[in-house]
DNA sequence: CGCTAACCGAGACGGTACGTCTCGTCTTAAA
DNA sequence: TTTAAGACGAGACGTACCGTCTCGGTTAGCG
């Protein structure tokens, strides 16, 4: 019903910076459409007329927020264990930090609220990022170092799956150790039988 | 301040049934405190005074609904793959039922929302499901059918973290081959180097 | 803070008869903001943004049931007396029918709990209705039928006084005798003394 | 039902000076039920078993704080515009008080809230004090100061009617010349033809 | 002099209304 | 026609009291 030509570009972007800085320092519960409308200097219609929501504001706001190109794709160094370890590292220590995670924390919330918000959600920004990880095993596959008959997919999951349950569910500590222990684990499960090395893990027992 | 022993065990019983059935026929943002008060046929202080919000009630009502004794300890047929696909399996079925998962994804909004809830869930409801699959795996590797040197807790989250991100984010069909194929893939991280078979996965990549 | 220019004229009025309607269909402990706003099919903020609770709503139904223009001003027959027994005649009759009372009753049990609330029924509801006697006492006087050096208002008050206190007290009937009653002994305290008739009153004691 | 030789003596007590104290130093408003009960140490349930609620129970209070025998008759020195002056002037001075003519306006709210209470508070509070002013003037009638034909109820009224409507509708100042004002217009009124003196009021009309 | 029934304080209970907050829609005036 | 502004109907929030009910613990009067 609206005409989007007619649309103000001012009050699109000055909405989606409103909707960002809000979500890094406030609780995601603060982040009303009215906060972001008063913030942005703007009609609660405006954010009604554009997108219907809450929701797809912040989806909005961060696809704009972390480049509108997608993700870069992951360096290639030939060292697969090496380049996991750079991603896993990184994503934990997002989760570990509060203001970092405040994004992927309201992300999840609108998830679990909405499946409409799941499917924009996982298709925008979710997929994206977990496709350069597939990539990169997919590139780690034809060179030899990752089994032919594992299902990339599952492969992703297996890596960053646990992070994201420790974090959600705070089970414990994100610290770099447990990003290389999850990586040596997963690439025990991930490489043939022929190239698997001894060890994986080293931790003892979490008391 | 509240003398606990004059408490209603009626009403504290109405309530958190109230809470469990509008739980699994409404949305979780239907599930208000003047709904449970309601639909319990209770004042709404009385929720107030004994639980101060929904979240806490929801927590109640969950650790009731499933059990006050805690899950029953899994079963040990001396199978390690044969028990840890039944527990997948069963996880996965749940998260799969939208009736069934619908308490899940409240668990988990309200964990995300507030730390204290966080905590509190963590302990009571979470870890007492999570301990019973670290004591099969302990039980398995005191039969050597585990490496030593894994940590224990990173194990069970490399079994069943995949399934939550999968659930959470849409990012596949939570089936029982996927349930087995992170049976698979978990156990060849974790079995001992001189034990591990050829084999896991066996699905070709998802399209 | 709200701006004036924007209100709803459809809601304010809806909400002036709705309150109308309960006050004469319910005891005024009845009236409460909620039923108002339900029966007037309005927002509870739209009476607390505009009126800021039950009194000055009730003051302004009132204001606006009674006719926004003030009462018509006293008929001047030239009879002082035949006058002033229409005018006691009709405020006891009101007084004594329970439904026309209604509404004074909730003026003042709202008048005697809010000192705001009394001046501004005093100045817009009762000083008008005052006024118009008093206007015809002052033609009296003009007339000689009233003395020079009375204070108009403590006469308006002598003769509506002891009605209103029989009222509120219920210490007697409020007939249509007790008015002529009052009448006539308040004219024989105002006449000039050379006009001065002989009786007034005229009933024996009540029992 | 309840046993009355089991009362507590020390409850009841406490109960009705909390209420006079509270009535005393809060708005009407704020005295309630469980307002009372806390300031005299006492459960609920022991006001509403021996009286029922809030209203009989300031009755109680007052009948009690202003003295179980009611009030004194009036001295009666012979001179009755004296005496009258000092009765009115007296009522004036409690209601120009604003803590003293609480009480009054407590019971006043609840008189015009309760037609029980009205009754109640009638007989047993106002009745002796109107009666002190009635066998005054009866006194006077006898003397030959009062018309005979004047209903001394009637009369009464008319002499504190006034000064009651002024107080609660806040028409004007309650001042000691206001009251002998009133004492010169009713007396004049209530004067026997013959003996019926030239001037009453005195004042110019109120600007 | 002990039993026992009613009182007592305390305060939890199911309710109702309060006054506030935010939602998502609707209305207005300006650009 | 879109915009900023914000009033609107709706309804949940968390609090305060209502008047009733349920506890143990006195307390008085009958046996």
């Amino acid at each position: 019903m609206p005409d989007a030509s007619r649309r103000s570009e001012r009050s699109r972007s000055a909405i989606l910076r409103a909707a960002v800085a809000l979500l890094e320092e406030k609780e995601y519960a603060d982040l009303t459409v009215e906060a972001i409308a008063s913030r942005a200097g703007v009609g609660k219609q405006t954010i009604y007329r554009w997108w219907g929501g809450r929701g797809p504001v912040v989806l909005d706001a961060l696809i704009d927020h972390l480049g509108p190109d997608g993700p870069p794709s992951l360096p290639d160094t030939g060292d697969l264990e090496g380049d996991l370890r750079l991603v896993l590292r990184a994503i934990v220590a997002e989760l570990a930090d509060r203001r970092l995670s405040a994004t992927t924390r309201a992300l999840t919330i609108e998830t679990l609220s909405s499946d409409e918000f799941a499917e924009r959600m996982r298709d925008r920004l979710l997929r994206p990022q977990l496709d350069t990880i597939k990539e990169r095993l997919r590139a780690a596959r034809a060179a030899g170092q990752v089994r032919d008959d594992v299902d990339l997919d599952h492969a992703v999951e297996l890596l960053i799956g646990p992070a994201y349950h420790r974090w959600m569910m705070r089970t414990g500590p994100l610290t770099e150790g447990y990003a290389d222990d999850m990586v040596d684990l997963a690439l025990t499960a991930l490489r043939p039988a022929a190239v698997r090395s001894g060890a994986a893990g080293g931790a003892a027992d979490s008391p």
